[in-house]
DNA sequence: GTATGTTTCAAACAGTTGTTTGGAATTGAT
DNA sequence: ATCAATTCCAAACAACTGTTTGAAACATAC
């Protein structure tokens, strides 16, 4: 059982890593297995499949992040709506996000980057699954935003949070090419963390506007 | 000599709306002949190889937006730091964007969505390709927000920067399958003109915080 | 220790991929 | 009409893909 265990994550571990890097075609199983030490024929015996296995990357990751959202928006949903300030709510976005990278190095840069696949993917099988699965959270956000922002209409703050994602998961998704860029050229090197804190602001200001 | 360009034409039509559909590396050259109509090995004929094909893509859409980019970043570059507004700013990439959903349908979604591949194929190469070859509107860009808003350090820009180029090509790039999701959830279809004209006020509210 | 169920492994499977090849068809110039 | 160059095309190539198989190795319970 415990043999069983290190072989499954193993294989979980190098594949996140991988399909983050290159994607999810552009990754075998043949590298996923060499990579992690284990047998070509163990991700078929454990996973079913290599979509199997995509999904199970993506459980992985999403239940540990939606647990954590949850909790936060569990405790905003109970403020009255003057509360509910954009800097507030985004918060609780963040927040379960930077306790990712506690957990494994550059977490969060792999997380985002596999949304943003997951997004990609417009065959739209991974889509869907993610949405199905773990949409609900999403909803409850809108909600808050919705009582927090009464004067907005309700398709403009889909778009609104649709924008943030898009800027939350490029530049944090390629965080470390931009950190690449921005210290080759500015010689100054920010971390994650540094970039999200500079991120807040933006964001804030364009879900008032 | 004119059987010869429809046939690369047609192959990069072809092309580009299969890469954006389904990305790089799950389209295989046999899918792009047989919509093409055209032989299977007129792809390596013609272009070389399936990579330099990729790239073939991109310069066909970037030649056209850089050399509209250009002349609106021509005549902001003469105005005085005051005039220098962040929707004017904003307005001079839009412009081009737009123009190009006048030549095809469907044209800026298609770009968005192929840079957004792009930039996600972090094994770099078309990455550094595009960036070598059309960066330099991007630094002259840059330049004409430093001097419209002088209080903010370079850095400041520089992310602010690539935090509205991902709102743009997530939602653009998606705003196919989200205005699904919208018009399902609300009843109501925005065309892409409405969401661009919808993300200005965001942005430029993000820009100037 | 034997029997039972689980996990590993090397090997092979059929299918798809990008690319190459050599000859046929087409084109344009003289 | 003749020649040369360009373009097309069917066929084949080797390399790689995800998956399956059946036996070996291992663990667990009686």
């Amino acid at each position: 059982m415990t043999k069983t265990e290190s072989t499954k994550s193993r294989i979980l571990d190098a594949a996140e890593q991988l399909f983050a890097e290159r994607g999810f075609a552009e990754t075998s199983l043949r590298t996923i297995t060499t990579r992690a030490k284990v047998n070509l024929a163990s991700v078929n015996y454990h996973f079913g499949s290599k979509k199997s296995l995509i999904q199970a990357v993506f459980d992985r990751f999403l239940q540990d992040f939606t647990k954590e959202l949850s909790l936060e928006l569990m405790t905003l949903e109970q403020l009255q709506p003057v509360q509910l300030e954009a800097e507030k709510l985004l918060n609780a976005l963040i927040k379960p996000l930077l306790s990712l990278n506690s957990r494994r190095d550059n977490a969060i840069s792999i997380f985002m980057r596999l949304l943003g696949r997951a997004y990609a993917e417009t065959q739209g099988h991974l889509r869907r699954y993610v949405t199905d699965k773990y949409g609900h959270v999403l909803v409850r956000f809108t909600h808050l935003f919705q009582k927090g922002y009464p004067k907005l209409t309700i398709d403009q703050i889909f778009w609104r949070l649709h924008y943030m994602l898009g800027s939350m998961i490029f530049t944090l998704g390629g965080s470390d090419a931009l950190r690449q860029i921005s210290q080759a050229d500015f010689n100054r090197d920010l971390g994650v963390e540094d970039v999200i804190k500079e991120m807040v602001p933006f964001l804030a200001a364009g879900m008032k506007a």
